[in-house]
DNA sequence: CCACCGGCTGGAAGCGCTTCCAGGAAGGTT
DNA sequence: AACCTTCCTGGAAGCGCTTCCAGCCGGTGG
């Protein structure tokens, strides 16, 4: 322990005093603002330098109205669902983006009420300078309240039921299209999906994707089942699928996680995959690399998803009018179709 | 749209005009502080719901001096590091403490020199009330960092070489010690290891737990090859101790990772586990059930070390003086071992 | 030589809140 | 009745920064 340690930091006053200038004009060299002569600029430079200044950021947001700080909003019920890569991933995204700026990052999972109003706390009483908000379920009070705050929001993926005027999502109905036109490249022609929920868009597109490509061949969808993004959740649509369609050739996932506790039925009933019935997933996550043949499953850029919300919000925060991004999504072969 | 939009927050002056009281009475009924009459507090609070004041953040934090913010900081150099589970479950822990409470969340992943420094802004700047740290590698910069700001700081895990005086850690050493002791009540003798980097105190830890357990049975290490914490990194290493020790008859891998990699090589190789070869990870991350056979593993608990770091924090903040904590860990069997 | 212009400057007024303090109004004690 | 508590109150001084503005300067053009 040096003897130093309990200095406070020092104020702009403080170093406009050892600068010999006025206060005003310490401000202006530290934010590059113009008006300036060179001596003062050196004075201030040299004195900010002595002594160790760093501008106070509260102060600083106070008196800016801005306070550096953007808000990551994911909004879910249970509380162990973020444990899903995915969000991981997102971050990485994000924080790659905000590490190029002065911007930090706030993560706000919000699943009890309590934690909801509390993030409502957040926002309203301007804590942040913007919102990415990640809503899973289709009518979350979330992008009601983050549309009530007035600051800028983006939305990673879309409601149900409502196109935000901001967004990046994944193609998830044209890698859904993707999926099963491969599975129909391979011949097969009895091909079941398993969706994930209906409560969500990204439920909800996957499911048409699929349909889509089967009508534009001229078929039909051969089953269907709803599940959650889970193994198990797989595993139970398979069994369903199974019975009901014994001879069906193809099986469109709607997640990797719902595809791998499906190719795991499939093994046990005694079905080669990927020569009796092919599979192919989506999301590409780690999962995909570790079922047993590895999965097939259509790729979603989901660092770029990050990226590109963060890219935009800070469009947004700097009042420049970004557009909304579908990003696209492409087929990863390995050995299950 | 409706046409309300564009109206500002209210102030405390307002809301203090409104209820006929001066600021400070108004200031006193919103902090719940003492003195303060019934009537007082009852025009005060009609008049805060009719107008929606919400304290403006930034204000207050300026000037109580406490911004309302913990940083969680995660140190590495790999940018996709993040992606492992692990610090999803630290994060799932942590937040769910700080739902209790008024504080937020600042996540901050300081990967390059840029991200270093601006990180150093945030702290230094009084961007946050204290810093939850995990500092991965043995002399991270960051530690030095977090020191000089003088703000309360745990640590999550130690760093190699030095006891940091607020810390939650795994029982590293003890899961090791239960792992190995394991393998030895299976009867096997001829037991290696896989470590993880030495170059942090997670690693060396696991890697004297193994030997501390075999010293003990009046036996001496096997076999000892380290490894990175990946799949990849416990494959190679396989290989590696399959040709030194062809005779082995069990491995202790220093996280699940590795073991997953080690059974792949192992089944390619030919042998039976648990039959020829018994296998014990560590971690038990999702991983560990979806190896062939599921791998028997030590839990550590995850989530916990994220609650415990939170509420040790929390105490610091508020003044008091918590104390160090090392979270058990335990043995989870599964088919492997 | 004078009016004018442009670059710098410091003073001062905020940003919205907390908190210290002196003072006033009740209530209780000898 | 005089005094002392006790409780509540509003004024005012911050917290540390940005930014507007009036004023000063030397220099240019007429």
């Amino acid at each position: 322990m040096t003897a130093t340690a309990p200095r406070r930091q020092p104020t702009l006053d403080e170093v406009a005093a050892r600068a010999g200038v006025s206060r005003s004009a310490a401000s202006r060299v530290i934010n590059q603002a113009p008006h300036v002569s060179h001596a003062t600029r050196e004075a201030v430079e040299k004195a900010v330098k002595e002594m160790g200044y760093r501008p106070n950021r509260t102060a600083r947001a106070l008196a800016t109205r801005q306070t550096g700080i953007v808000a990551l909003v994911i909004s879910h019920d249970d509380p162990g669902l973020f444990a899903d890569p995915f969000f991981a991933q997102v971050i990485v995204g994000v924080s790659a983006v905000l590490e190029e700026t002065d911007l930090h990052l706030a993560l706000c999972l919000a699943s009890s009420e309590r934690g909801r109003a509390r993030l409502t706390g957040l926002l309203h009483a301007r804590g942040v300078d913007g919102i990415m908000l990640m809503a899973l379920d289709g009518d979350d009070p979330l992008t009601g309240i983050a549309e009530e705050t007035g600051l800028p929001t983006v939305h990673g993926g879309r409601p149900l039921d409502s196109e935000p005027k901001w967004f990046v999502d994944s193609d998830n109905l044209g890698g859904a299209r993707l999926a099963t036109e491969h599975l129909l490249g391979l011949g097969r022609t009895r091909i079941v999906t398993i969706t994930g929920p209906m409560t969500a868009r990204v439920g909800a597109s996957r499911l048409r994707g699929y349909q889509e490509a089967l009508i534009m061949a001229g078929l039909s969808p051969y089953g269907t089942v709803e599940a959650d993004f889970t193994e198990a959740g797989g595993a139970a649509a398979m069994t369903t699928l199974l019975a009901r369609r014994p001879d069906l050739d193809a099986v469109f996932a709607a997640s990797d996680k719902i595809a791998a506790g499906a190719i795991r039925v499939l093994n046990e009933a005694g079905r080669a995959v990927p020569e009796d019935v092919a599979v192919v997933g989506f999301d590409d996550l780690d999962v995909a690399e570790r079922t047993d043949p590895p999965l097939t499953t259509v790729h979603q850029p989901i660092q770029a998803l990050g990226r590109e919300m963060t890219r935009m919000l800070l469009a947004l925060i700097a009042g420049r009018e970004p557009t909304a991004l579908i990003l696209p999504t492409r087929l990863v072969r390995r050995g299950s179709a």
